[in-house]
DNA sequence: TCATTGATTTCAGTTTGTGCAATCAACGTC
DNA sequence: GACGTTGATTGCACAAACTGAAATCAATGA
């Protein structure tokens, strides 16, 4: 990790991300604001360097297992590897990422365009097996929908499971949710 | 709606959204720029006046609705009556709306960020309901799902059917991909 | 030694966004 | 008609985010 990155992440720690200038975050870095810009197209990107990274992995994950699993476990299976392979072990330093993430509105904007990057990210992966594009991305969506939920429990003090096993369970839980009921009634209010 | 919103709207379709200075949409709407900072927040707030009269609309339908209804069926259900009351007559704006909008990285996020609003508020209203809160926060989220990928397709120029009806076909479609096979396969790897 | 390449810096400038105090425009009341 | 209240608007001064262009510095290798 980059020294701009680590004067940010610990600067962001102590006073919160609001307080802390970019003028700041470089001086302790030892370099200069505009170096700063140099390497981060604003302030809020230099937290999300691993984004891009996990993005890789899982796609690589994706297209590796070949296409006999139906798309929704497909993209499951690639979460759980990722995860394993990228979160599994930094549960402390992630956790800190989301609460610094979770104080400030801003950066909860941008971590959602990630996730949305990333979901496109996987949506493509998936019209390369041969799904259709409106198919793939709400499966990829679903995916994303179920990792959100386990990382969101991985994340909470009370829980000591590993992410993996969150993932089979919060995509045990959307297929519940998605299976209750008919869908008949939608119909049948103006009949 | 507003001066300062028609102005915005106004100038952003027609030189796009980084290209138009506060200062600018505030002068053509006979007004300052100080004063436009007294009535939004930021710059793109001025395009997302009506995402919480969206907001109130969708709790009370679903409040409205008996329990009933298993949870998914009346998020979807919701979405329909406050879509027929507030989208399906103005679709021509509303696509320009989301047109300026997918123009521009930070209006997206921002989008992002109203949506995520939305889907905590029909997670309360089902907690509301009885329903503990990761089902409700995981239900609130498909429903949204739901409503995002009806929109998407809503909003291209060959669809011409009513956004009501592609809730209903979104629906299906989540349902049919979540069905979608076995969960047992996630824990097989280890053994 | 010298040229190239890439990272860093300096500088000057635009734009966003905020705090504060002043002003303006109704509007009802005496 | 004078007067005070209330809310919207404005002017001003300023911090901070970001940008473009040119200069400098530090390897690195021919």
């Amino acid at each position: 990790m980059g020294r701009l990155q680590a004067a940010a992440f610990e600067l962001f720690a102590e006073q919160g991300f609001e307080r802390t200038t970019v003028a700041e975050i470089s001086r302790r870095a030892g370099l200069t604001q505009r170096t700063f810009f140099n390497h981060f197209a604003d302030k809020r990107e230099v937290l999300f360097g691993l984004g891009s990274e996990f993005q890789r992995e899982i796609v690589r994950e994706l297209v590796a297992c070949a296409g006999t699993l139906p798309p929704l476990d497909a993209v499951v299976r690639a979460l759980q590897a990722a995860s394993d392979a990228m979160f599994e072990e930094r549960r402390a330093v992630v956790k800190r990422r989301y609460e610094i993430i979770a104080a400030n509105p801003e950066l909860q904007e941008r971590e959602l365009r990630k996730q949305a990057e990333l979901t496109d990210a996987i949506a493509a992966a998936l019209r390369g097996r041969g799904l259709d594009p409106e198919t793939a991305l709400l499966t990829a969506s679903a995916g994303m929908l179920v990792q959100q939920t386990a990382v969101r429990r991985w994340t909470q003090p009370a829980e000591s499971r590993p992410l993996r096993e969150l993932l089979s369970d919060a995509l045990h839980s959307l297929r519940t949710i998605a299976a209750h009921a008919t869908d008949q009634w939608v119909a049948s209010p103006e009949t």
